[in-house]
RNA sequence: GCCCACGUAGCUCAGUCGGUAGAGCGCAUCCUUGGUAAGGAUGAGGUCACCGGUUCAAUUCCGGUCGUGGGCUCCA
């Protein structure tokens, strides 16, 4: 038997012969402490389990636990677990889908007829306890896909049959575990004592493939962790997460409503919400005038026609509204501003030394939304873009993309966002526009990224038929993303709407249009504002800043004089003045999450000053009411970074 | 839209194996005027989501509708 050198990344090597397995390796290799902690490897840019063969030279980088790609294994690892559990208590009649890990945990698809209760996730997860306790280990077996099929089959496991037929592979590899054993391509940890801390967390519908018009499946979601300590710190985020949910804080504050009689998907802001809204938008609009950008209002519905030019009947029409008849012509909801943004635009004849026009609106649209798709403000059937469109010449297009990059980050930095996922989408199959323009579109993006220093990861063939895109995902308190802002190139409408500009040769010229959304829509953005601030709001766009709190009925005649004081200064200020203690009042100031409570007993009252309480316990000493006016006024304009 | 679960007072929830319901918080009134996270008493609030069916009787059982939640799918 020959021997084969086999080199530790970064380390040393040693020589083996031929056949030895990376468990052996890396036992050769590693110390004991060290190994222990190895959960599988990567061999060049493959991973591979302890059980994989070595039949040549080869550089072997350990999966450490601890890494990312060490819970990924972990977490599938315990996905087969499950399926070995769930099989063991309820039999083979259950049939088994795909289980793979996913982010913070992992599903197995299950088709069974009754739904998987509690008590059942508790018989799972004993079972699961009791394999790992025996820490079984994982086999790896290569087998013909043929012989895959046949043995699949006699198992009556329909899904995995389809799965390998799919593949089109020669051959493909088996895990087996216990006496389960499941197509998989791996790897896995070397045995079950590996999974020490999991928990199953949910069940859902999910369809085989993803497709409703395939079985319906029971998903059963679950995470693993390395360690006890970890899952019990995941744990207790979701329960963070839950106490954060807009959907629970909006009710709480009293934000927002959606009520059964008005509609599904339909928001009502309450005051302190329509406030909070009020100032995001404020805001929104200075910072668009000082950026060089002019406002447009427009209206909610237009002819029909209009969205046949546009095109949105051919494409969107599944997600408008029904027409409706006004003097025996039909109009529709407006799904989208651009159209009439495009009005604006063809009103005059425009000419390239006008260029580029920056036109900003808070548009409100309607798009029809599956039921099942409704999410809090966060998915909605009514909701108010914070949309703009530029119409420019496209020698323009690379900075008026920058521009927008800079705004756009600048924004989002000002609510606490500073972290982002950016992807560029390319070139889609079905498209319209010349190649040309897409060259130069995808090039300008990337370009203005560039410049801009920001990493971005590109999504092929991602880009809206009209053209390429820039989506920005936000990452909130949590490290949760999400979808808000989008740069996208239209090529589309400008050719139907026939768009022109006289150039400097007399002659007419397309314009390049840019659709672009910084928030995405209010109702997102703020309900992601929910969630990122727990509901404890920025001074600058709290709803309200302070809450006046007298201690006896004495003072109230003089909390009422500070009150209308405060209140034309354009402070956002309460008071309660009712006949409660003061430790009642500040504790419900402090649910209420108000920045700052002011609180007058007698001593405020003969001094002219109140005493200042924050929200985080902290008290100010007493300070007259101008005092306190320049220090909110201070921390606004800080707030607000204009 | 599909699968599963759920819908009881303003809120959070308990309850009725079929005989029209309860708590805490909130609200109102009264007592209390108390300096940094809940003072006390009394009281008013419910077509038990809606529409049908079964039944002597339905909030409870059955069917449908609407809505909500977890997913699938989609997306601002």
């Amino acid at each position: 038997m020959t021997d084969i050198t086999i080199t530790l990344y970064k380390g040393e090597s040693v020589s083996l012969p031929t056949g030895t397995t990376v468990g052996e390796a890396l036992s050769a290799l590693l110390s004991n402490k060290q190994r222990k902690r190895t959960v599988a490897a990567r061999i060049d840019d493959m991973l591979a389990d302890f059980t994989t063969l070595l039949t040549e030279d080869s550089t072997l980088i350990p999966i450490q636990i601890g890494s990312e790609e060490s819970l990924d294994i972990l977490r599938h690892s315990t996905a087969h677990i499950m399926a070995l559990a769930v099989r063991e208590v309820f039999g083979t009649d259950i049939k088994i889908a795909i289980g793979p890990s996913i982010e913070n945990g992992f599903y197995y698809d299950f088709l069974r007829d009754q739904p998987f209760s509690p008590e059942d996730f508790e018989k799972i997860e004993k079972k699961m306890e009791e394999i790992v306790r025996q820490a079984l280990p994982f086999y790896r077996t290569e087998i013909q896909s043929s012989d895959a099929i046949t043995r699949f089959e006699a198992e009556d496991e329909k899904y995995k049959v389809e799965l390998i037929q799919d593949l089109e592979t020669k051959s493909v590899s088996l895990y087996q575990v216990g006496e389960f054993t499941d197509l998989c391509r791996g790897p896995h940890v070397p045995n079950t004592s590996f999974i020490r801390a999991f928990k199953l967390l949910r069940v859902a519908g999910a369809y085989w493939r993803g497709d409703e018009k395939n079985d319906v499946l029971q998903r059963i979601y679950g995470t693993s962790f390395f360690d006890k300590k970890e899952l019990k710190k995941h744990l207790n985020a979701l329960e963070e997460a839950k106490k954060r949910d807009h959907r629970k804080l909006g009710k709480e504050l009293e934000l927002f409503t959606i009520q059964e009689d008005i509609g599904a998907g339909l928001i009502l802001w309450q005051p302190k919400g329509a406030q909070l809204r009020r100032l995001v938008e404020d805001y929104w609009k200075d910072e668009h005038y000082r950026h060089d950008y002019d406002l447009l209002y427009t209206p909610h519905i237009a002819r029909q026609d209009l969205w046949k030019t546009s095109g949105h009947l051919d494409f969107y029409s599944e997600n408008m509204y029904s027409p409706m008849d006004i003097d025996g012509v039909a109009y529709q909801l407006k799904p989208m501003n651009c159209p009439f943004h495009i009005g604006v635009y063809t009103n005059k004849k425009r000419s390239y030394r006008e260029l580029p026009l920056r036109w900003a609106e808070l548009g409100t649209v309607y798009r029809y939304e599956r039921a099942g798709a409704l999410h809090g403000l966060l998915r909605v059937r009514g909701f108010t873009q914070d949309d703009a469109h530029i119409f420019c010449r496209p020698d323009q297009l690379e900075d008026e993309i920058f521009n927008i990059l800079e705004l756009n980050l600048h924004i989002l930095k000002n609510f606490g966002f500073k972290e982002y996922d950016i992807y560029l989408s390319t070139r889609p199959e079905k498209y319209v526009g010349s190649d040309e323009s897409w060259e130069l579109a995808t090039e300008s993006l990337k370009l203005a990224l560039e410049k801009k220093g920001l990493k971005f990861m590109i999504d092929p063939g991602e880009g809206v038929f009209y053209g390429p895109k820039i989506d920005i995902k936000i990452k909130d308190q949590l490290g949760r993303a999400w979808q808000c802002s989008t740069i996208q190139v239209d090529f589309n409408l400008p050719e139907r709407f026939q768009l022109a500009y006289t150039g400097a040769d007399n002659s007419d010229h397309q314009p390049i249009m840019i659709h672009r959304a910084l928030m995405g829509s209010l109702e997102r953005f703020i309900g992601v504002l929910i969630e990122h601030y727990a509901g404890v709001f920025p001074l600058w766009f709290a709803p309200v800043q302070a809450r006046i709190l007298n201690i006896t009925d004495d003072q109230a005649e003089y909390c009422e004089k500070i009150f209308m004081q405060l209140r034309k200064s354009g402070l956002r200020i309460e008071k309660d003045l009712r006949n409660e203690k003061l430790n009642y009042k500040i504790r419900e100031a402090q649910v209420n999450k108000i920045p700052y409570m002011l609180i007058v007993g007698d001593k405020e009252k003969e001094n002219g000053t109140v005493t200042v309480r924050l929200r985080d316990g902290k008290n100010l000493p007493p300070m007259t009411i101008p005092d306190f006016i320049e220090k909110i006024e201070m921390e606004v304009s800080e707030g607000r970074g204009i």
